[in-house]
DNA sequence: TACCAGGTAAAAA
DNA sequence: TTTTTACATGGT
């Protein structure tokens, strides 16, 4: 059927790259936002004024990635809007890490040297815009991560552009425009209290005006700075800034100690459990020096896929 | 039933 | 300056 042709793309990830564990922490998404299932991730995404599904599978090995990715519909497809795509999908699976220099920088510390091995591979996913991650960090504020979860799918497939395809529905992310003019009673509609539809709205109207650039951030080199800058913006703050700059940029040196589900992890691993402070985590972290970020991410996997 | 879960800013003390 | 409060919901 004309329909259902697709253009296929493909990409070849810096090895080593282990496409199934690096997509698991997708095995729960929502199937009309993101899911991975059957070896295969589900994701509309927007280039430019233009909407797409795009469908991805890994046909390599972990030490000879290939990532397939089958993006529809195809009419539209140009050069440019390819180039985008591939820009988006390289980003969202971080497909150019370096791997083999993290592991190797971190093979005197016997926690990740552990870890590096039951996790070989993983390289964690990045949202496609820092606005997205920002919007994922202030609703996980203080509730749990599987309620966030559920109040952002709902905001995403209540105010975010529909594609249809073989009769499903997939919602595009909204775009700070759009999360700037939704009204706080769709927020409260989603489950998000009057506050944090207030944050929102007002850090996405601030974008959407152009008065703040948080894309921005990309370009910086020192973390300190952008961590500064934007604890400057109402709504963020240490923690809110560094796991967004984790998530959104893919920092290798981006590490939220103060996060809870974090610090059980550190507590698990380095210290048999025992209550620790914040600042103990924070120390750990420097041992890991300018690989901390990647390996919260991998302790956070580590959680996520009930690794011992 | 009560309380906690990947915080933050503003109000109250 | 430090401590409390508001916030919304699913799991234990």
């Amino acid at each position: 059927m004309e329909e259902n042709r697709s253009q296929i793309i493909y990409l070849y990830p810096v090895p080593p790259y282990n496409f199934h564990i690096s997509a698991s922490i997708f095995r729960d998404g929502d199937p009309e936002v993101r899911i991975y299932e059957n070896g295969i991730y589900y994701q509309a995404i927007q280039i430019k004024n233009n909407y797409f599904l795009i469908m991805v599978k890994s046909p390599g090995t972990v030490e000879k990635p290939i990532i397939e990715v089958a993006v529809v519909p195809e009419n539209n497809c140009n050069d440019d809007i390819i180039i985008d795509i591939i820009k988006q999908v390289s980003q969202i699976f971080s497909i150019s890490d370096n791997l083999l220099q993290f592991y190797s920088d971190l093979n005197s510390d016997p926690v990740m040297a552990s870890l590096s091995q039951l996790l070989f591979g993983l390289k964690f996913p990045t949202t496609p815009t820092i606005f997205e991650a920002l919007v994922d960090s202030i609703i996980e504020q203080q509730i749990s991560l599987s309620v966030a979860r559920q109040l952002q799918y709902r905001l995403i497939k209540r105010t975010g552009h529909l594609i249809k395809f073989d009769k499903s529905n997939y919602f595009c992310y909204p775009v700070p425009f759009i999360l700037a003019n939704t009204p706080v009673h769709i927020y409260r509609e989603c489950g998000l209290t009057t506050r944090k539809s207030e944050y929102i709205i007002g850090v996405s109207q601030m974008i959407a005006d152009h008065k703040l650039d948080i894309e921005k951030f990309k370009s910086y080199s020192d973390i300190n700075q952008i961590i500064d800058e934007m604890c400057s913006i109402r709504v963020i703050g240490r923690w809110t800034a560094e796991l967004t700059i984790l998530r959104g940029m893919h920092r290798t040196d981006a590490f939220p100690a103060a996060d809870i589900a974090l610090r059980r992890m550190v507590s698990k691993r380095f210290f048999h459990g025992e209550k620790i402070s914040t600042n103990e985590v924070r120390d750990i972290g420097e041992r890991m020096g300018k690989w901390k970020g990647f390996a919260a991410a991998y302790l956070e996997f580590a959680e996520l896929l009930d690794i011992p």
